[in-house]
DNA sequence: CTTCTTCCATACGCTACCGTATGCGCACTA
DNA sequence: TAGTGCGCATACGGTAGCGTATGGAAGAAG
């Protein structure tokens, strides 16, 4: 009757391709997401698939919007944060996006930003979960005494650093990268005319 | 005997198939970036294109062994300041990273950076450029007075953002973007230990 | 046991692309 | 004017991937 979840998994459904999908579109990005690849992956042949699926597209905007519901149920707890700790809370946003604390999480989102450079609705996609992080993380910053045009412009300045920061490579750079890291989080949380808690 | 370089272009050389990639590469990515395509853009086939190249791995590093020298090229002189104006350059530095101001560059860049995240050789001279970029950003900070720390985690914040903003889309989160980026840029730029020179 | 539905395998045609082989015009040279 | 090689066109075989058509196993339903 009901389907119990250990099953030998001996069937595919929708959600099994998605979510095989978006492993795929974190190892090779959008280009390596190939519906006879990823078959093969799931060991079964693409009969399989153009049954739950119209086509490629169809699988694609399946992977794009579970991406997007995930993504906001995330922002939505990750920035709700115990009134007087929203600093705190400021600084655990930034660590959660840290690369090499979410690498998985990062390579999709780095994919999905590459997909939507050249693809509309990908584009819209990422545009709403954008305006969803910008002014979740802008309440943050208005909590903590920050004035509005400066919580916007610090929020911004958080998102983009830690999507710019996974697209470099600088192991040479710098020895001591804890301290870096810590230090631009001053940079970026620390305002000069909110209260300070830290 | 020697080539003007004043001719109807009749002939195709390696650096012309080297640009037409690049441009390629700004518009669809490393995985749009296909011979037969890139051929028949330059309104040649490929016959053509094997008589230049060995195959596609070579024109491909060919692409990127071009793109950075001219990134080396560009940060040394946007990073070379006269005495007294080293901060004026860091908002400079900004300004001409900014996406709207060199929407072909930052794409190319951007591409660059996606095809690094899988491929070795690539992610080699991005390291390169980066390296190059840090350090003479730091020079700048140092220049202005900062200390050491400081100047590597606000070169780090600086390109981190530059990048990373290019990957957003927020044209619903904020009316006066000018305002947001000049914000911005004097949080990445101005330190609190430093001669403020603005 | 039959029948129907679900889920997948197999086989097919088609396109895009890679790399190679070979032909061919044209400029230059002797 | 015949020869030579450069720069490209043409033609070919091969692979990967998309989407369709069709068959078939296995359980549900009767």
């Amino acid at each position: 009757m009901e389907e119990s979840a250990k099953k030998p998994r001996t069937q595919l459904d929708r959600d099994a391709w998605i979510a095989g999908a978006t492993e795929v579109l974190a190892e090779d990005g959008i280009a390596g997401l190939r519906v006879e690849v990823l078959a093969k992956r799931l060991k079964v042949t693409k009969g399989s698939f153009y049954w739950h699926f119209a086509d490629r597209g169809d699988l694609l905007m399946a992977v794009l919007h579970q991406w997007k519901e995930g993504r906001i149920r995330d922002i939505i707890k990750q920035t709700r944060a115990q009134p007087g700790r929203e600093l705190e809370q400021i600084y655990h946003v930034i660590d959660v996006y840290s690369a090499s604390r979410n690498r998985r999480g990062m390579m999709i989102e780095l994919a999905v930003r590459d997909w939507a450079r050249r693809d509309a609705e990908a584009g819209a996609i990422v545009a709403e979960v954008d305006d969803v992080r910008l002014r979740c993380a802008r309440e943050l910053f208005l909590a903590c005494g920050v004035p509005m045009e400066e919580a916007s412009s610090r929020c911004m300045l958080l998102y983009a650093y830690v999507f710019g920061v996974s697209l470099m490579i600088y192991d040479k750079f710098d020895s001591d990268a804890a301290r870096l890291k810590r230090d631009i989080a001053d940079l970026i949380a620390r305002s000069l005319t909110g209260k300070q808690a830290r």
